[in-house]
This record gives structure tokens, sequence and C-alpha cells, in this order.
DNA sequence: CCTCTGTCGGAAAACGTATTCCATCACCTA
DNA sequence: TAGGTGATGGAATACGTTTTCCGACAGAGG
């Protein structure tokens, strides 16, 4: 490692020169290319690479070859943990493939979404991976933006949003909330209210609309609907905003970061979650369990829908493919047999 | 946006063509270099590149300006609340700066990590910051790596790891747990357990020791000491081991993921945690107010230590400035008071 | 001995952008 | 009106790679 004084990295032209050979053999030897290196230069290459402490600048590389080596990850909200175990699937498929994962935010603003996409654009990324359900209303622009990125030859996939030219990997959010209604039915419960996010989500959408279709099919209807922030504030909120009103057995939060955050309320109030009022949420984050009581809620496997997605982009076909994959009802204390 | 058929990127070139100017025009309407631009062909830019859509291209941005507007980040596990919450401020901090963030995860290996600067450095990015504390051996290394990405103009900035050449942000470790034993000698407990991470991680050690000087001050010694992996079933495994063996009234997890793993365990195993046997641990993370009883903690603000790091990291002065966050004992009703 | 084929090295062009340098033009002052 | 000055546009070059193209050379077959 001698320490060059230069102050600004070697290039592949100082390790061509300290080898005694062009640049164009330099780059062979370091990157294996089609054509062929004498083993002599290729030592004398690599060797005088590891001295310099040579490391390829990735964006003239990058701009010769004309693609990267980036996934673009595109999350709502990285500090959840919903996102964040998406997030582990996707970094843990990418690396594997050799590819780094660059992360942009949307603290779930559809123009800043869109914002991003466009400048993520200009990464030119192997692959762009949206996760998160977004608003229904602008899903056109957000198609073209996602079209021209596939014209020009980018491969995208989407968590949770299914309808964008582009595969598609979800959960039957429907289905879900539909057969969590169905075991609370079974249950004994009868007197429903439901927590749900901004109107704008998919998610949230789907989720409290499934819930109703199971109750109607007992002949049930929900008493009370709150729409508030997807957060564990929101969920807090609503919950004590909520407890004033009508007389409820169970409070459906459309995500378990709100369920958790109405158990909270629920406490503040003097009540006990389970006991006075059962809570189900959406999600089974690992912090599920380990509130008490254990929250009744619907598995989904987060980390697996990472993974699936960033396979589904590298897989490179540009169909719009749908890979919906499996959820659970887990029935724990927090909504206890009752009757 | 007519759509073109090309199947690549409009380049700079095409807006310049498509407005009637030269590609040097072009380049100083868009970003507006110190040179200015008449009015009327700015707007004649400015339209055509709408028109096309055109994304520049960053990857050649970089090479012609040398410089990146990109961050990178590399944390231990995303998935982790403590570090996904500290990307979250860094994140924050970057998108402010209109920088984008690239995200690579270590997975606790030390190989790993180094590589990973390696390839990093590569990127050319504008900041590094690492979070996570890694080990004590291999620190030279990692420090020889850095000082040479400093050295070609690179900015540092590292969370919880005094004693690289860099400015760090860190939090008080040794302090907070010696207060949290000061003040569960207080609440009246003598017989201790520890839960602590793998050695080499400083933080898991840091506690530790502060959290045994604490106890030495009122004549206390630690009763019985587990060492497993700084994950919630990791603690789940070494609550477990220990159930069989010393008589022990209180047990610090030198992180709330594993405390959470070994309250789960206690249950499992039929006993009440705060009851039967107390348990504390160290980071404040958001399901430590949600689990019952509620979690006896020392709180961290890792999302003002993400938000402190990169604005550190891109202040830019190279001193190796130490910034150190308070931290907050929290005692909740994982820990009754006794007798 | 001559040509043909295949291997390997280097010179040069390409990638898409920023920037330096030069030319032009209008305007102002003396 | 000559000369200086400031604004503005474009040609050319630089950035650090990859890749195409060409030439040199060695060995094989006739």
């Amino acid at each position: 490692m001698t320490e060059q004084g230069t102050g600004s990295s070697p290039t592949l032209l100082d390790v061509a020169r300290e080898a005694g050979v062009s640049a164009a053999t330099a780059s062979r030897a370091l990157n294996g290319s089609t054509r062929t290196v004498s083993a002599e230069k290729q030592a004398l290459v690599l060797e005088a690479a590891k001295r310099l402490g040579y490391a390829p600048n990735l964006s003239a590389q990058a701009t010769a070859r004309g693609s990267t080596k980036t996934v673009a990850l595109i999350v709502h909200d990285i500090a959840d943990p919903y996102f964040s175990s998406i997030a582990a699937g996707i970094v843990e498929g990418a690396e594997a493939a050799g590819l780094t994962v660059t992360m942009a935010v949307t603290g779930r603003s559809p123009e800043r979404e869109l914002e991003i996409v466009s400048i993520l654009r200009g990464h030119r990324p192997h692959a762009i991976v949206l996760a998160g359900s977004r608003i229904g209303d602008d899903q056109e622009t957000l198609a073209g933006e996602l079209r021209a990125y596939q014209a020009a030859g980018g491969r995208v996939a989407v968590v949770s949003q299914p309808g964008l030219p582009c595969g598609t990997v979800t959960i039957d959010n429907r289905g879900g909330a539909q057969a969590l209604a169905d075991a609370l039915v079974a249950r004994g419960y009868r007197r429903f209210a439901v927590l749900r996010g901004p109107d704008v989500l998919h998610t949230s959408r789907d989720r409290a609309d499934g819930f109703a279709a199971g109750l109607a099919h007992a002949g049930i209807e929900v008493i009370d609907t709150v729409e508030t922030d997807f957060t564990e504030d929101g969920g807090h909120a609503a919950m004590t905003a909520l407890l004033g009103g009508d007389d409820i057995e169970l409070v459906f939060a459309v995500n378990d970061v709100m369920a958790i955050g109405a158990m909270r309320a629920l406490r503040d109030a003097g009540l006990v979650p389970g006991r006075d009022l059962a809570v189900a949420g959406f999600d089974d984050i690992s912090a599920a369990i380990d509130v008490t009581p254990a929250l009744t809620t619907v598995a989904v496997p987060t980390r697996a829908m990472g993974l699936r997605a960033i396979e589904l982009a590298l897989a490179g076909t540009g169909e719009p493919e749908l890979v919906r994959l499996p959820t659970n009802v887990v029935l724990r204390e927090s909504t206890p047999r009752r009757g």
C-alpha cells in the first residue's frame, strides 16, 4: 500500500503505467472480458492495482458500459418495520447478485414519489423496485414514467401495488382481511370498528374493504370507521377518538403498527386490551408477538416479498407478471374467544 | 411527452438539437452554472427537455464533475429497528441536502464490512456513513481504508464507533449502562445477570462493562453472563439457557431487541416478566413501550444520531470530532420497585 | 518459403456530461 | 470612430472507463 500524495484516487491509467502496459490491457486484466490476456501481464496488472490501492471508478465504468450495477429501492418510510423488512429482503437479493442498493423514501407523498422516480431514472439503475402502495388517481403518470424507463432498458418490480406495467409481488389484502373477519366472527365477535389509513393507499382500502366483505357474509356491518395516519401515533389518536363513541367489541386496524398504537391508547385510558376491547391488526411485524396481549393479525411474508420482488425485476421479462404470496391469519390473545 | 422509439434515454445532445442550441448551452441552461444564458434560449432548452422526458445521466455527470451526489450508508442489519431508525435520520438529512443514499448491509461481519467500504470507494460517494460498532482487532485496516478515501477528498462520519479518523457521533454507552445500574440498585435489586452480544462489538462490551461498573459502586457483582447473538432470537435462546441456573432477580440485556426476546422466553417458560424476573434493555426502540410489562431501558436518540452524523460528514472538516449525544434511563414496569 | 489462422497488445474512439477556451457581437467611453 | 469591455454562444477537450479496430507476431499447413 504505497500511499500516494496526489490527493486523488489512482486511475486505471496509473495502474497501467505502474504495470508497464496499456490502459486497454489493464482493463482487460482486471475484469476479464471476452478477450484473453497473458497470465504474465495479468499478474503484473493485478499486483500493480493492489499496490496502488486501486478502486475502479464506478461512475466512469457506468458511462462507458451504459449500465450500472445498482438497484434503486423506493419505500414510504424506512423506519417502519414493514418496509425495513421488505428492504432487508431486497438488499439480500441484490447483494447476492452483486448489485448495490440505493434507497429513497417518499414519506408517503405521491408527488415526492414521482419526483424520486424521475431523479432515480437519472442514475440509470439496473432495476427499480417500488415498495408500498400508492394513490390510485395519479397512477397513469407513474405508469408513464416507468414505461419510459423500461423503454430505455430498465427493469421494474413493484411490491403490493397491482396495476402497474411491470412485475408485481403482492399479497391478497382483501382475502386476508376477509379470512380474519371470518375467524373473528367465529370467535363470537359481532360489533366491530375499523381504523383505516388514508384512503389513497390501496393497501389500506383493500384491507378495510375485505374486512367489511367478510363481515357481510355473516350479515354484520362495521359500526364505526376512523381514517388516520398509517403510523403508531395515528392508531393512538384514532383509538382515543373512538373511545367516547359507540359500544364496540373489537377494533381492526389495517396494519399492526396502528393496532399497537391503539392498544397503547387503551392502556392510557385505563382499559385492558383483549379483555375490555379486542384488537386485531395486519402484517404480523415482529413486535406483534411481543406486545401483551399478543396481537391477532394476518401474517405477511415481508422479507420474502422483497426477495421475490428483486428476483422478478432481475429476471426482467418485463411482463406484468403478478406473484401473489399467501397470508395467514394468526389468532392470539388480543382477541380471546368470546361468550 | 413525445415517446421516442429509439429504446434508449434521450441525451443532452438530443435536447440541444431539439432546442436548436449547442450541447454546452443546453448544459448551462439546465443546471445554471457560473455562466449566464439568455432567457430565451434557456426557455427553449427547458421546454425541449420536458418534451423529451430528459433525465440527465448522473453517472456521466459524476465522471465529468469528478464528484457524485450520493451518500453511502453502511449498516449491520436494516431490519433491526435500531439501525432502520438511524437510517431514517440519515436519509432525511441527505435528502435535505439534495443527496441520494445508497445502502449496504454487513450482516455484522467485519470482513464483509471492509469489502463493502472498498467497493463503495469505487462509487466515489460524497460521503460515507458507517453505522454500528465493529470489531476492535481489525480497526487499523478499516482506518487505513477510510484514510485513503479521505485523502481522495471523501468525507466520512461514523456512528457509535469512536477511535476512527473521522467525525463520530456516539452515545455514552458505558455511562448510560452505569446510570441504569445505579437506578436498578436504588430500586432494590441485588442479584443480576447480563445478556451480552458478541464480544467483538464495542457497543455490547461498553454497555456490559458500564453496567458492571455501576454495580461495583454498590459492591455488587454480576452473577451470570451469557454471550449470544445481538438479535431477538439470541435473547430468547440466552434467557432460556439462563433459566436453569442461579437464582437471579433481574436480567440486563445489552439491547432492547434481545431483552424483548428474553421476555418472550420467560413467558414461554410460564413466568411473568417483571413479576417473576425483572428485565431491562438498552436503546428504547419503539417496541419497548408496547410490550407488557413496558420495558425499562436507556433511551438513545437514534434518529437524531443519524441526522447528526450526516451533518457531521457534510460539514467535512475531516477532524475526528466527537459528538456525544445524551442518553436517558427510562424506568418502566418491567423492573418494579422491589421489597 | 509463403500464406493463412489465431492470439495478444496497444492506439483510438466511444459513453454523456461539464468546462475551458475562443469568437462574436453589442455597447460604452474617449 | 477606434478601442475596450462585458455578455453570450459554440467548438473542443477533459473525465475514467470499455470496446472496437488494427497491427504484430507465432505457429501450422501447403
